[in-house]
Parts: structure tokens; sequence; C-alpha cells
RNA sequence: GCCGCCGUAGCUUAGCCGGUGGAGCGCCCGGCUGUUAACCGGGAGGUCGUCGGUUCGAACCCGACCGGCGGCGCCA
């Protein structure tokens, strides 16, 4: 049995077998208090040695953390016990002994970062996997209810999305080739055939970002659709991050409370999410004392005094067209903004997801791109998209591990992925 | 790219104005039939990041280098 039936199913009196790892071990003379975890959770088992034979009696006091073990007895009530019940051994079988564990506690975060492949097995990883889980698992099932086609895109690519110097080369065969950083241009394409389409992969970024929100590999789900508005495709997201967050507190309040989250923060996220426009956002940033100007990008200052005062994730739209990608299609109405769209979390953690109306004119793209002092021949297939029956056409992209690192709650990005990777870690 | 900070035992660290290093946890040995990151007794473990300088004397002062951390910018 998983211990979380037993915890759940069990009754006094009930025999039971668990196959687990050693979480504590404390000996007393002739009784051994052994806490055993497996994935669900973790129940204290009492070893008498008047109760079990000499053997499995000396494979308890050999059973040090992490050992793994199989463990049959009678089931007990007790509230001396962590978990309320506990395991009065018949049996104890030490299956695999651990060498000295090198986790406990005093323990530097950089230093469990080494050794992550280990660290997994803690009750907070255990926990923020799980989250972590349903989170994927929630996309993808809400995707799907929706219509949404999951597509792939490839990793190696030869030209950057957004013209920067944040793409990691790679040799290829003689040529250079780069790291994804987006699947956005390839998911344009897909949108003449499926019209809905999303995809879950990793993104690349080589910036030098030192910051608790930045990754150099991060998982990106982004999504494109035919013929939506940046308003349409808002309504969209607001449903999309409700679904999820519903998904987690129906399934991992355990969790989140071992991690010590605040779940009524989580509870009143439900649409509708505030629309700022970015104008907007610039007053209120200048009432709380920032110094910004119309022009100013929105900076992690800004995020946090915006995101603070709100108890929802909040829409920033209509960017001024100089600080976004030249993709971003110009409000008709006042072409200095763009019709874009971040959504911020809340409670500080700032921007999750970014995303808007793509130009889907020929000669408008052109234009944009010439503003941009873009070389139009080094996007030949995407502007290829505008010249065959093209569409109004949105999408986003969601960092789903800052998506993770606000829903748990987390100090820094690192613990919302098992093996993070930044600017000076690539191991393990 | 810019701005700060830090390197002392396996881990977390104390060590003021310079006088050759202490602790907690972990580890090893022993004890305990109700422990809760137990307790009691004993033990091992350190060229104080590296190199150079000042000094009678450097973990401590100075310089260079190496390694690490935090924040900003950039973004998801």
């Amino acid at each position: 049995m998983k211990i979380e039936e037993v915890l759940k199913n069990g009754t006094e009196g009930m025999e039971v077998e668990i196959k687990g790892w050693v979480y504590r071990w404390r000996e007393s003379g002739k009784i051994i208090f052994v806490i055993v975890r497996d994935s669900t959770d973790i129940i204290q088992v009492v070893i008498s040695k008047s109760d079990v034979n000499d053997e499995d009696f000396k494979h308890a006091k050999n059973a040090n953390i992490e050992s793994s073990v199989v463990v049959r007895g009678v089931l007990r009530k007790d509230e001396r016990a962590p978990t309320g019940f506990e395991i009065l051994a018949s049996s104890f079988k030490l299956i695999g002994k651990s060498e000295n564990f090198p986790i406990y506690k005093d323990q530097s975060d950089e230093y469990l970062l080494d050794i992550r492949h280990l660290w997994l097995r803690s009750r907070e990883m255990n926990a923020i996997l799980k989250i972590r889980a349903t989170s994927f698992y929630k996309l993808h099932e809400f995707f799907h209810n929706e219509g949404y086609y999951e597509v792939q895109a490839p990793m190696f690519v030869s030209n950057a999305v957004e013209g920067g110097s944040t793409l990691f080369e790679v040799p290829y065969f003689g040529r250079k080739a780069y790291l994804t950083q987006s699947s956005q241009f390839y998911l344009e394409t897909f949108i003449f055939s499926l019209e809905n389409v999303y995809t879950v992969a990793p993104s690349f970024r080589a910036e030098k970002s030192r910051t608790r929100r930045h990754l150099t590999e991060f998982w990106h789900c982004e999504a494109e659709a035919a013929w939506l508005s940046n308003e349409d495709i808002m309504k969209f997201e607001e449903k999309m991050i409700t679904y999820i967050v519903d998904g987690i507190l129906e399934n991992n309040t355990k969790e989140l409370k071992l991690l010590n989250r605040d779940i009524s923060m989580l509870e009143k996220v439900k649409p509708p999410f505030d629309r700022l426009k970015y104008e907007d956002v610039i007053k209120i940033g200048q009432n709380v004392g920032l110094d910004i100007d119309y022009g100013s990008d929105l900076g992690a200052d800004e995020e946090h005094a915006i995101t603070k005062k709100f108890e929802k994730p909040t829409f920033v739209v209509n960017y001024p067209k100089k600080l976004k990608p030249f993709y971003h299609r110009p409000d008709p109405d006042n072409p200095d903004v763009v019709l874009n769209h971040d959504l911020l979390a809340p409670e500080g953690y700032g921007e999750i997801i970014g995303g808007g109306e793509r130009i889907w004119d020929y000669n408008e793209l052109i234009q944009r791109m010439k503003e941009e002092n873009l070389n139009p021949n080094d996007y030949g297939w995407y502007i290829d998209l505008r010249k065959y029956g093209s569409v109004p056409h949105s999408g986003f992209g969601l960092g789903i591990d800052r998506f993770i690192w606000w829903v748990a709650g987390l100090e820094h990005i690192k613990y919302a992925i098992p093996y993070p990777r930044n600017i000076r870690r690539v191991t393990p």
C-alpha cells in the first residue's frame, strides 16, 4: 500500500505492507523508530526487539537514512506518531542500504543545487514536482478541451525570433545553428493548417541574467490562434490560468500547505483580470515615486510596485511600439502603441505571459522591419505567411517555470524546475 | 554589461584592535523499550580559496588572481 492510502483508509489493527525509504531513524536500546517515506507521504514504523526476529531487528538497526525498506505490520493510531498512525513492525526488510546521506540540516541553497539529484527526494521538492506535474497536465487538458492542436517546432533553428544576441550558437555540420528562444514563428505557420495550435517545449536564452526570475533553459507554453484579436486571446489566457490554478487547488492543497503557500491568494484567481494600459501603469509608478516617464520600459521595480497593488494577475496592454518586437501589430487607432499584453502575476512576481496580435499584412510587416533596421531577407519564410491568404491572428508565450514559481510561492525560480540552468550552472 | 557581497572541518558557522583556531550538526565506537531534526559517554576530522607583500609574528592588514552569491539591465 501507498502510505497516503494507509493514512486515509487505514483502521486500527489492520495488517499493512509498505515500501519506501528511511526518512528519519532513531534508536533507543531495544526499540527503533523509523519514519518511512514513499512518493505519497510519511509514516512512523516501530520495531521492538520483542516483536521481530533477530535478523529483522538487525535490518532495522542497519537501515540508515535513505535506505530502501519493505515493512509489514499492524497499524495503530498514536498521537506521538508524526502523521497520526504508526506501524508496529512484524517484519522489517532492508532492501538497499544507503551510504551516509549528504543532506541534513544547515545546508546552503547552492550545495543543495549541487546535489539536486538527491535533493529531489526532499518533501519540499516532492511537493514542487507534484505541483509542476499538475500544471503541465492541466495545461494540456485545457488546450485539448478548447479544441487546440498540440504541435512540435524544432529546437535547432537558423535565425532569431527577436533579433537580439540572446541565442546559444551550436556547431551544426560545419554551419552555425542556434537553440530556439521561442517557437512563436513556427506556430504561426501551423495556424494556416490547424487554426488553433499550442506547444510545450524548452526555450533557450543566452542572456547573462542574474535574477530570481531567469533561467537560460525554461519551459515555454506557446499558443497561436487564427482570427483572434488581442482581447480574444487575453480572455483565453485568463480562463487558462484560472483553469490550471483551480486544478492545483483541487489536487495539491497538501503540497501547497507543506510549502507554506497562502492558499487564499490563489483562490482569488478568477476572471476577469484587470487590463491596465501601459500609460496608466506609468502614472501608477509615478504616484508611488518611481523615476519613469512615458517611453520607459517597465523594469523590476515598476513590476514590483504594480503587482504588489493587485491581488489577481493583471494584464498590461498597449505598450509603445518602440519597446516591443517588430511583429506586434500597431493599434490602428493609435499607431504609436501595439496591440499586445503582458500578464503580471500578483504578490510581486511579475511577468509570466507575453503576447498579442501579430502583424498579418504583408506591407505593414515589411515597413515595421525596416523601421527596426531588420533585413527582410533574414525572415523569408515568416514573411511568406503574409502572402498566401493571411489572416488576423494572436498568440502568447507562458513561462511555465515562472507560473509554478508564483503559484507555489517560491523565493527563486530555480526552485521551480528540477534541474535549473542559469548563467553559471549546467550541472547536475 | 553594470553595482554590491562572500571564501575557516563533510555541512552551517564563531573568531573585536594581528599573538599558530572554537562550536553546532554530520561521521565512528558504546549505552538506553516511546523517540519526534531524541538523549547520555567517548573519538576522529582544519596547509583558515591560491599566490605574493607588510610584520618578530597573519584566518585577521595590503595587493593580485581563482571560485561563488545577491541585485539591476534584458525577458517568459
